[in-house]
DNA sequence: ACCCTGCCTGCAAGCGCTTTCATTCCAGCC
DNA sequence: GGCTGGAATGAAAGCGCTTGCAGGCAGGGT
């Protein structure tokens, strides 16, 4: 097959279709503009010769690239992975594209990241949570590229986000264990510093202690990163460190499950005598018996309305700064009342 | 505050360091050719009026994006989401920029993605496996745009991929229970009409048994969507339509551990009365107790592998046409040998 | 003192598309 | 049939950057 002419361009489809650049472009770009038999000519030539437009050209010619960016913790958290796929689908269906980076809770990445994809062109930003880099935001802020915080919700109203309580639904998750008589409690936290929903989670966790009085001492509170293992790990610790409770709170479904797997290994009852609950609701959750007890994240939901929000946006709408998803708890098997004093 | 004027260029800073466009641009981009006084002047612009070099612009003068596209299967599978996850950060680390989409294993959605991602002017691309619309990859042989298969090797060698044998390791997990005495074996497939890796697991199977004799009835035999929901209904569904198998293998992690799951609710012992093997080895197969017997899939280094290759390859280097990665067998405790005869 | 070499720098021509503005076309009307 | 006005088309000026080419300048050889 002999090498045809590298790609055409709208100039060549223009030429074999007899009109003008302009005309070209019009027909392809704004059907309406153009008698319908040109633009046929047009599209026929444009088809005959494989035509595929120039998108740089294009982006700087209309100083719009039709590229959306965003910028998540490890995208291998199952939580964050629902979500990219969802934002991804969201995009391709209004013909815009991803450009993805990912870091693990790096905020300097994460200004990084930022910066690149702001240099390529996005037309708008997707970050997650409400902990960045000063820059980070002045970055979009002097490129005027609108951005969406997800996950979390910032209080202030200053910026657009979707997203719903951390704190609240980590309220509703500890006020059930109180409920059922759990008076000794220990958390499995993320990490609460470089991490503004860990943070809330745990802030949540006291707040819902301390509103019935009850203490959370430091001993029963680790901090590890998401995993399966580090949950099983901080379990551990916990019991070796300071036995006696009865329920423990995990800040993400790994990590829950971590300390459910430990307790099976170590023939701890679940829920008789220890209670287990997660924050995620990953798949997982649901098919363990018996289930997780833990909070459902919408985060498919936040992929999807975090891009149409961007998309409305971007098409001059106006849309509310906050939206605030449900996060209902989901109440399974691993959460029962605490085993009878002895 | 008053608004700045909008995002300088380099115009502006050439004129604020005193030299040409020329200059200002070889400055930032060729350092080599400036001399370190004219450089120095120009940095020092550039960051002083917060220079943000135009991509789109760039682009259409170098015919370089540096920017890379992936069009995945589902990303919040997560042995594709830690391949991006991988894939992000190695080309964050050479500064390029993932440009993602993902699909429903559906060839006509990828068609359309890697359209989107070549008119954005990907460098280059990645795939996943060797199922594709003949359209796709013209797409891409007509835009020059050198690609990388992942996951499956194009054994024709036509193709530059990374991955390893599907089929092989499928082998490798048959012959396993084989040698553990099991005869009566029963597949949870994944869907082979529009996944070859799924299609070459469940070839791989029928290839060991038959090279032992061992028959695998179609009955024996389900297909069905990767999740753990559906490796329970999957396993249900065996038991009802052919009960009697000893050991069952899952098309992935998700599945076997969907077909483990079932067994815990309905009694039966694993390994002592049902062996059950996977293919990924996500981080839950090893953190469970049995702890799942599976195939490792060198996913994050696929990832990074995919991204060093194509990089190689943008810069001018010869990278060898396929590259093959271990995929070992990892044995663990949901293998055992088949159950006496009664 | 002159020429040549080599290093820096500047000029200007694109890269491929969109879009303003002017021009042409054509239907309809008096 | 000439005129009017709106619709369709074309010419050309960018969008912001890179880069081939040429000019300028300093230093070394003769």
């Amino acid at each position: 097959m002999p090498r045809s002419a590298p790609n055409p361009r709208l100039a060549d489809v223009a030429r074999a279709a007899g009109v003008s650049l302009a005309t070209a472009s019009r027909a392809l770009s704004e059907p309406g503009m153009v008698r319908d038999d040109t633009r046929g000519r047009v599209e026929e030539a444009a088809a005959m010769l494989g035509y595929v437009p120039h998108g740089a050209a294009r982006a700087l010619a209309t100083r719009r690239t039709r590229t959306i960016g965003a910028v998540f913790p490890p995208v291998d958290n199952p939580i964050f992975a629902g979500a990219t796929h969802a934002l991804a689908q969201e995009l391709a269906a209004a013909g815009y594209t991803l450009l993805l980076a990912s870091h693990d809770y790096d905020l300097d990445a994460e200004l990084a990241a930022t910066r690149a994809l702001v240099e390529r062109g996005a037309d708008g930003m997707v970050l997650v949570g409400l902990d960045h880099r000063p820059e980070t935001l002045a970055v979009l802020e002097r490129a005027e590229v609108p951005w969406e915080i997800t996950w979390s919700l910032d209080d202030s109203a200053r910026q657009h986000c979707i997203g719903f309580s951390h704190r609240g639904a980590s309220i509703r998750v500890t006020q059930h264990l109180l409920d059922l008589g759990h008076r000794e409690i220990a958390v499995i936290a993320g990490d609460t510093r470089r991490n503004d929903r860990a943070r809330e989670r745990l802030a949540g966790v006291r707040d819902a202690l301390a509103a019935r009085g009850v203490k959370l001492p430091a001993k029963r509170v680790v901090e590890t990163d998401f995993s399966v293992a580090n949950g099983r790990a901080a379990f551990a610790k916990l019991l070796e460190r300071a036995p006696g409770f009865t329920a423990v709170i995990g800040g993400n479904d790994p990590l829950a499950i971590g300390a459910l797997f430990e307790c099976r290994d170590r023939g701890i009852d679940v829920p008789g005598r220890m209670s287990i609950a997660g924050f995620d609701d990953i798949e997982l959750a649901g098919e363990l018996s018996p289930g997780l007890t833990t909070v459902r994240v919408p985060s498919a939901e936040i992929g999807h309305e975090a891009g149409r929000r961007l998309l409305a946006r971007l098409a001059g709408k106006v849309v509310p700064t906050m939206r605030e998803l449900p996060a209902p708890l989901v109440v399974r098997g691993t959460t029962g009342p605490p085993p009878a004093k002895p």
